[in-house]
DNA sequence: ACTCGTACTTGAAACGCATCAAAGGGGCCG
DNA sequence: CGGCCCCTTTGATGCGTTTCAAGTACGAGT
């Protein structure tokens, strides 16, 4: 239970401190009989070497922070596994914080991580990016996730408009004559989903469409009730194809539905907007487009590790990818750091069960980016 | 860019460098008008304390660790929101680290926080506890989670056994004359499951009972598979009531026979036995025995908790809760520290989708423990 | 005027380690 | 035998804090 130190070990194994130090930094500075003896004794004495020590007197760690507002969010499980993999991939820890749906406990691990020496640190920050300012100029390389935004700074974001204009496409070549908007958009993402099937619409004036609220939790309940309001409705004002601005919401209306006898898909069509894993495995297949959340940790590790390498940060190029897949590259001479990347969602088309394990979906995930 | 450190601070408002610390730590020793002052200047400056130093200097700091084998999985999501709140009730901060699937990983990122300074550690092992000897004799506190396990150490578990018992009974309750249990029993917690059923159906000779492998790594498509196997077979020959050892399994054998025109639940019942959030929030009700996650994770700060303020590490005590509610309190006078805490799981029966949003799936969660 | 007490403030020491210039120890060649 | 060079090991130094014994200033009591 006593702490052993290094120079415990030094002197058990009957060598100096520093040598101690290079067996765990340096090996191959080591002959190998030293280095075995060394690491013999490290076991022996159940040696732990002191992070903190290690990073305050040796500088930063390989270890990245990332700090997500909840844990319970697919999406934010997916950026994390993408930002995981690749932290490991160039040798780098990855920490993970639950803000808890709570600025200050988000604002609190932010500094957190910040004054913990972490190499560099990823927020998906839950509100706006009122307090970014302050955070910029922090000594720590930075990254923000899921978020839009035009002050400097690191950003990867999913294309959220593409993300609505893939869905309604997607209505509009299975032949959809009347479609219905299921959601509040409470918040950017959602209106830009919204900003995106209106975009794709615009060219369909043909096609009617209507958006319903439905109330402002977004809840698979909202989506029953909604499901069921329209499952009342005649049979010419009924909606062909129905769209969930979340995928909760769409398989509360299709359970609905389902309950009032009208058969999905075969009356009426419904799909969701956000990749929720939780709805994929589900027992009704859902057709949704997914925002690659991997793909976002995965390009936000990177963007850190670019701010790493480049340790100039008089970093001046504005690059922006997307949105459907065009890219559209711009340097200017701006001295601030703004990088942001739009990363494109992709359909996920779901005809059966059989393809739904977990495994599987994160595969197409994957594959997506191959 | 430039770290601004404590002695900046202390420059920059004219006082030293041991107040500038107290205003952080001690506040209530500093005359009102400095600790004004000081904080001014620290906001100025952007001064962000380096918790490595803190940490060196001052000894552990308030925060646990937790390391989880995956992230995707609903319950550990749930230990970790669980341990979470705990955490935070008490004022300490939680890291999550994800090991990944990898043994080598996971003992990393233990090491990792071992020497950290952390106040303590949580880990949900992944595989037999082998390792777990050399890591009891670590200097911080340390519990492990959904492990059973004899070795001296603070454990938190689910109990699997009851989980089995409490589905099988339901499928009793239901009037089951033929009960197929699908899956794999793959490790240790699956195995407990079927034996918990095999104990309830002891009680009840005339009812028949199957088990299927379902392939190693129990997917939805194995449950699909074997659903479509069962869907073949003749009515009599066929169980009126199966249970998937996960889940994702049941999931997977209610799209099967669904798919083959076998309806459910009146032709047959289908439940689930891991109470998985994934499946939950699925289309179709499913009906499953959750284990309680959230209060394994609760537990598991509270035994860290408990170690901390008895630093006295002579405890003697023996304490086991499970299984179906029974208490058995025994103190022994042991020199080893053996706390091991069997959670109960808790039925979760579900009739329609209107109520399956997760919100209200954990708030059964949490209700079944207030 | 002197003492004592209270309320703050100070600054040196220690925390455990990485670093790196310098010292040590062979081996090899002349 | 001396001189060189290379490989390995050494240990003093500093990283940014916290802590705490010692100090200062001020006011009340006598």
């Amino acid at each position: 239970m006593a702490k052993v130190k290094i120079s415990d070990v030094a002197r058990e194994a009957g060598v100096s401190l520093g040598t101690v130090s290079n067996a765990l930094n340096h090996p191959e500075k080591l002959r190998p009989e030293t280095l075995k003896l060394i690491n013999e004794t490290i076991n022996r004495l159940g040696y732990l070497p002191n992070q903190s020590a290690r990073q305050l007197a040796g500088g930063a760690t390989k270890s990245f922070g990332l700090v997500l507002p909840r844990l319970d969010h697919g999406f934010s499980l997916q950026i994390a596994s993408g930002a995981h993999n690749e932290a490991r991939k160039h040798g780098y820890d990855l920490l993970i914080a639950n803000a808890d749906n709570d600025d200050i406990l988000e604002d609190h691990y932010l500094r957190y991580f910040m004054g913990t020496q972490m190499s560099g640190v990823m927020v998906q920050p839950m509100a706006s990016p009122d307090w970014h300012p302050a955070m910029t100029k922090m000594p720590v390389p930075i990254v923000h996730l899921d978020i839009h935004c035009s002050e400097p700074g690191y950003y990867v974001a999913a294309d959220n408009e593409a993300q609505g204009r893939i869905i309604a496409e997607l209505a509009i070549a299975r032949g959809a004559h009347h479609i219905t908007v299921v959601g509040r958009a409470a918040f950017m993402q959602l209106t830009l989903r919204v900003l995106g099937i209106h975009k794709a619409l615009a060219l369909h004036p043909d096609i009617k469409i209507e958006v319903i609220d439905a109330g402002e939790w977004n809840t698979a309940a909202d989506g029953y009730s909604i499901g069921a309001q329209i499952a009342e409705r005649s049979t010419d004002e009924r909606p062909d194809f129905v769209i969930g601005l979340t995928d909760v919401l769409a398989s509360g209306v299709i359970s609905a539905l389902t309950d009032k006898g009208i058969s999905v898909p075969e009356q009426v069509r419904v799909a969701g907007c956000d990749g929720n894993p939780l709805a994929w495995s589900g027992s009704v297949p859902l057709t949704t487009v997914a925002p690659p959340g991997y793909e976002i940790g995965r390009k936000g590790v990177q963007l850190l590790m670019e701010q790493i390498e480049n340790k100039a940060p008089a970093k001046t190029k504005r690059v922006r990818i997307g949105s459907a897949a065009r890219t559209v590259t711009e340097v200017t001479a701006a001295e601030d750091i703004n990088r942001q990347e739009l990363v494109r969602p992709f359909l996920l088309e779901r005809a059966s069960t059989q393809a739904s394990s977990q495994a599987e979906a994160t595969a197409i995930n994957l594959g997506a980016y191959l």
